[in-house]
DNA sequence: CCGTATCCATTCCGATACTG
DNA sequence: CAGTATCGGAATGGATACGG
């Protein structure tokens, strides 16, 4: 049954988010795609996977519409990946994560990748949560509530 | 060589971020101790799981030092689990999801679950990525490089 | 109340073989 | 090259029963 959605992930957008990128290879192909891989066998190459989980995973990703098939850019006959504007837009997820395993998961001198930005060549700003006003908050400084729809 | 890790958490932070808190549980969990749960049995209620998978992950994030088991409270005789720094600071990585989520995966009039703070009962600031100098950066703006060890 | 132990179902993953 | 088909094994999840 293709149904609707499993029983947890119904109104908190964390569940959701979870459900439909946060399993094990999604995040880490579109890790790959931030660094310009768009080919079916540079992704496999280059994350080890087999071929057919990578199939599944691209196959759902298209579905969930982080990816666009398009055609080669280099006119060759195959198809590309290539990330919607719905996946450009999970890059700060990626980035916070990178951040939080390269300050917590890594001891000082371990060899690790980093992203640096194209312009200066600069490590990253760290990302950090913010009022709409421009005030730094922890978790402490938020609560949720539940929005039922909105009558304008 | 001298990698003694598992196959995919080489030298991406990313990679050991998500083995680390990346399966389905733990970021739930985790975003529910940012409501200020602490106890077992209000994480089980509040999520829904098994108990024993809820055992089962509340033990390996303390043992990853995401949280500290601590007395209760109350004075009650049973265990709390309270976030350490290091899991506070996964606060950037659950809201980047939630603002994904909120944007992508919800219709607009969908009843959902927001995050406000306190001070001003406003939505929060969209998360972006910035460069150390302050400009606004997307995936094409950044590269990946290798550091090993040591430089000065 | 806070878990642990057990059992079972399901899902996920990897290797291999095969097709266009 | 870019997948699909199939299979076995591993990991994960859920329900329930039990112990401190």
């Amino acid at each position: 049954m293709a149904e609707a959605d499993s029983p947890h992930s119904n109104e908190c957008p964390v569940a959701r988010t979870l459900e439909a990128i946060g399993d094990r290879w999604s995040l880490m192909i579109i890790r790959d795609a931030f660094d310009g891989i768009r080919r079916f066998s540079e992704f496999q190459k280059s994350l080890g996977v087999a071929k057919n989980i990578l199939a599944s995973r691209l196959k759902t990703l298209v579905e969930v519409g982080v990816f666009d098939i398009g055609p080669a850019s280099d006119g060759s006959a195959y198809k590309e990946y290539v990330l919607t504007e719905k996946g450009r837009e999970v890059f700060p997820i990626v980035v916070s994560m990178r951040q939080w395993g390269e300050r917590y998961l890594f001891k000082p001198q371990e060899t690790r990748s980093v992203l640096l930005d194209n312009a200066r060549g600069q490590t990253l700003m760290p990302i950090a949560v913010f009022s709409s006003s421009g005030q730094p908050l922890g978790p402490a400084d938020c609560h949720r509530v539940r929005i039922s729809a909105q009558t304008s």
